[in-house]
DNA sequence: AGTGAAAGACATTTAAA
DNA sequence: TTTAAATGTCTTTCACT
């Protein structure tokens, strides 16, 4: 993971897209060479996959919040139960597994405060394993691409 | 958006990198009219963007944690000026505004616990925006994709 | 809106430094 | 590791449906 391993993660974290000529000549290497470090930065685990980036309110998901859930009691089988039942639901688009006051905390995109309410009512409060809950409406998200490495120790 | 749209965007938010022709051939249509498709949903603004995803542990981030900030004020230029200090700082991948309990919810990914007692010591409680606020550690993280538009009234 | 054909651009392999 | 060259594939445009 050297300064040129760190520039083409930077590159195509902004624009995963572009040709592989393309990011070779901004980075000022050949093609092949360029590929064989994309290749080598995939196989090690570093680069883990390609993604899209959609607009949720073209979605039809104008309502976002952040869900805290706090578990009935803190055992695996419970807090497993519920973290697998969740990652299903087509209204979270992110879940964390945390420590502190709650034990789950998901990010949902819905149309509508409706559909927010059906969610936390049809869906969250039905669960056994589900103690408590609540709910903060997002109006802002601002996303930062892992720009560099913090105190590598290579 | 019809039902060719909806399984453009999801191909591509599984795997943004495959070539336009694979994508066409999945769909059973022209390479030539799927990517026609892809410029119009770009032009819409339904695709925002393709970007690598990028392994934190990798990257020297083996720490992550959801951060909840509390402001002073309620003022438009208080969380304002937070918020736009925050979205540089480097150990932010995601900030979002919230209502609620609190004001400002970050994802944050370190090197270490040493880092995160840091980045809390040294970079929020020195805000004077900032009233409160409470972290909890993230075991886990687990994103969907936006698979299915949701109850669309089209 | 969708298509096939054509031209040029690109990914990928290879041999060599 | 890096490279240039070569080959086969792909992107992109365009005339037509």
């Amino acid at each position: 993971m050297d300064e040129l391993d760190a520039r083409i993660v930077r590159l195509l974290q902004a624009n995963a897209r572009q040709s592989n000529r393309e990011l070779a000549r901004t980075l000022g290497i050949a093609p092949s060479t360029c590929l064989e470090r994309v290749r080598t930065l995939t196989r090690r685990g570093v680069i883990r996959g390609y993604h899209a980036e959609v607009d949720l309110p073209a979605m039809n998901r104008d309502v976002q919040a952040l869900v805290s859930v706090q578990m009935r009691r803190h055992s695996r089988p419970i807090y497993e139960a519920f973290r697998d039942a969740a990652k299903n639901w087509r209204e979270v688009i992110t879940l964390f597994v945390v420590s502190g006051e709650h034990d789950i905390v998901m990010h949902v995109a819905v149309p509508d405060s409706d559909s927010l309410h059906s969610f936390l009512v049809d869906r969250l409060a039905t669960r056994q394993e589900v103690a408590r809950f609540q709910s903060s409406l997002i109006f802002q998200r601002i996303h930062n691409n892992v720009l560099d490495v913090l105190d590598s120790g290579d």
